[in-house]
DNA sequence: ATGGTAGCGGTGCTA
């Protein structure tokens, strides 16, 4: 089973791109982030005429997340329920595959810039949430895969010039301490457990020529339960996305499960 | 270099 996870800065923009890419990818679940649109502006016939169900968690203008799936997404749940959130950030589903099951959610995780803004601690608050319901989807003991753009540079290696990010919100001890404590429940980095070598990213700013100077960062995650880890056979990711005509600043992020 | 570019929506906010 394909899953993918991709933050394309607005649905009805990117339909080109991303129809072009699922059709030449064919992922079976496709995990979006910032649709920028509402429920009933999603381009579903689009999709439904790639083979492909849509559950959206939509927003006028801002945020917004979905799942597409092959099969019917089952036991949809919208919002993280442990908040009262005005945000689309978050959505989840149980995806039948061939008598199993796979859980997955698609996660935009807040910016928090400016640091010295209430952003800030809004994004603390919304991880320390998360946190707590993905230690309660662990305890389900299921395959399990949360994708999405979590909005943090957890080390120096997932960025191309560290010393810039100094102070931001993406690299903040703060945040990297989150992510930290997403990860010591049990979930397994997916790409990383691939991939040793530096240089990997998911992100590139469209400012300043980050693309052609290849000045990245890796915010996007595939995080898997151990159920999940167990039947890894790939994980990769699609950066020559990012070079396509009209792009995301943001590119697919794969994993494979034996499933 | 305290900018730069993009999407949404119709101005300034968000990233």
């Amino acid at each position: 089973m394909l899953i993918a996870t991709w933050n394309i800065n607005g649905i009805r923009a990117r339909l080109p791109v991303v129809l072009a890419w699922v059709k030449d990818v064919r992922p079976d679940v496709l995990l979006l982030q910032e649709l920028k649109c509402a429920d009933e502006a999603f381009p579903a016939l689009e999709f439904a005429d790639l083979g492909y169900n849509v559950a959206t968690h939509g927003q006028k203008g801002f945020n917004g997340v979905a799942i597409l799936s092959k099969t019917p997404p089952e036991d949809i749940v919208r919002g993280l329920p442990e908040r009262d959130d005005d945000q689309a950030r978050y959505i989840e589903a149980v995806i039948p595959a061939g008598g199993k099951v796979v859980r997955v959610a698609s996660i935009y995780a807040p910016n928090g810039n400016p640091v010295d803004s209430e952003k800030f601690p809004y994004k603390l608050d919304w991880l320390t949430d998360f946190t707590a319901h993905a230690r309660a989807l662990l305890r389900l003991e299921e395959p399990l895969v949360l994708g999405g753009d979590y909005n943090i540079i957890p080390s120096p290696a997932d960025a191309a010039d560290p010393a810039k990010w100094e102070g931001d919100a993406l690299f903040r001890p703060e945040s990297r301490a989150a992510f930290r404590r997403l990860l010591n429940l049990g979930l397994v980095d997916a790409v990383r457990a691939f991939n040793a070598e530096d240089g990997l990213y998911t992100f590139w700013d469209y400012t300043g020529g980050a693309w052609r100077r290849n000045d990245g960062i890796r915010i996007d995650f595939a995080l898997l339960s151990p159920q999940a880890a167990d039947r890894l056979t790939q994980a990769r990711i699609d950066k020559q996305v990012r070079g396509w005509e009209k792009p995301s600043d943001h590119v697919p992020v794969l994993v494979t499960l034996d499933i």
